[in-house]
DNA sequence: TTTACTAATATGTAGTACATAACTACTAAT
DNA sequence: ATTAGTAGTTATGTACTACATATTAGTAAA
């Protein structure tokens, strides 16, 4: 019996269920497709359901579905009578739905954890890229917030103030956002390491220090400096 | 006329049009909500369409095109008879469906051009960490296939063998996954800046050299080359 | 030209109906 | 005891109809 569970989970891995496309999956596909090659321009207006239906051959709910998908992902809007009309899709928007580090599998949250420190640690360029001494001014402000408040709500929303910042130093929005997407996982996997393997450790190299580094230092001292600070989350990467 | 139109454009950024949530928009985010709740865990079956119906006193038609998106996303699988069971979702399977160049923004798209840069800055710690023998024979190989190959296809391609085998060997497969999908918009905003400012520059640093500091150097020195290797792409975002 | 009223209509929602895949339980056969 | 086959059950997938309502377009009035 063992024996047969075990085949069982194996052949799971090995080959896995192929779904079959229902037509609403099909019609999506189409619909993206159309739009497409008709290379719609945002504002321009789609035709109308029923038409849609009738030309894919299918019910009207069918073609919902599809469109209820794309009007979640932001690639159209609809309005009554005047019909749906293509928009600029949000390409973050979806991934903050699924984001949750209550449904994401382990495998998947300590992957979004690196992948910050990794962020974190190409922040360096653009940075430099782009800083202006009020940025830098506007950080000291920040970190001189920050003394005297080690307990745990203040540490965290200190961190989110500083490390925000620096993103929004890059100048760019969707890597600022994706950054502050991935704060809620990343808080949730050191939470969990902390339960686990007891204090959370903190750099050597602290806020402040960066933010000499950025007045008096040059991009790679910089990437240093960050390094450094995060010394303790990429030592527990090696265990 | 010209300044009723100024008022209106005006009054669209003060106050954006209030999104009338559709019983769609409110049932998903009920359901999402309703899965958080309960704690299910992947594999847990939940209650039929008809009646989640009604329990949120709905018409099945709406449960169904909230239940369609959440299907999208990979939260949710569904089987005849069996009901429907929770799963982990794909995070980056939404991305993919609208990370397409061709419905994406300008500034989206330059974004998304930078932000791969800084992933690619940030590889070298995780690299580093993980790299074997193997992995860096490998890469010998690509690079050796690569000699006299400039063409524009035959380029691109190596690009991707090279800079893939890079991703892989941080043995993060969402990172992975990610840099892959950004390869599609990387290139398109290559070409559209090839296009207006002429040919593509190389950085002095080549594949070849930068596996040599894979065997003999650390991983600044790696992150180094690598900066060298992209300066051209760096420089086009100082114009 | 602006405002007010009217008609037309596409979407949003509800409801019914049914085919089919997939599960269960049972029986028969090896 | 396992496999194979059979029949019954049922939740999903799909289609169709119907209608309320918001919004547009057209028309009349100021």
């Amino acid at each position: 019996m063992s024996l047969a569970v075990y085949i069982m989970s194996d052949l799971k891995n090995d080959i896995r269920p192929l779904e079959a496309s229902t037509m609403t999956d099909q019609v999506e596909s189409r619909l993206r497709e159309y739009l497409k090659r008709k290379s719609f321009v945002p504002g321009d207006a789609l035709p109308k359901e029923q038409e849609l239906a009738d030309a894919l051959g299918v019910s009207r709910n069918v073609v919902r579905e599809a469109l209820s998908r794309l009007r979640m992902l932001g690639m159209i809007d609809t309005r009554k009578k005047r019909g749906m009309v293509l928009t600029q899709p949000d390409i973050l928007g979806s991934l903050e739905r699924v984001l949750d580090p209550l449904i994401l599998g382990k495998n998947t949250l300590k992957d979004i954890f690196e992948l910050r420190l990794v962020l974190e640690m190409g922040l360096a360029d653009l940075i430099y890229l782009r800083k202006t001494p009020e940025d830098v001014t506007e950080l000291e402000t920040i970190v001189a917030q920050e003394v005297n408040k080690q307990q745990k709500p203040f540490r965290v929303e200190h961190e989110i103030a500083f490390h925000g910042k620096l993103y929004q130093m890059t100048g760019n929005d969707t890597y600022m956002r994706f950054q502050k997407m991935l704060l809620p996982v990343f808080e949730y996997v050191l939470d969990y390491e902390i339960q686990v393997n007891g204090q959370a450790d903190v750099g050597k190299v602290t806020h402040q220090d960066l933010v000499e580094i950025l007045k008096n230092g040059d991009a790679e001292d910089f990437r240093r400096g960050m390094k450094a600070h995060l010394k303790p989350h990429f030592d527990r990467l090696k265990a």
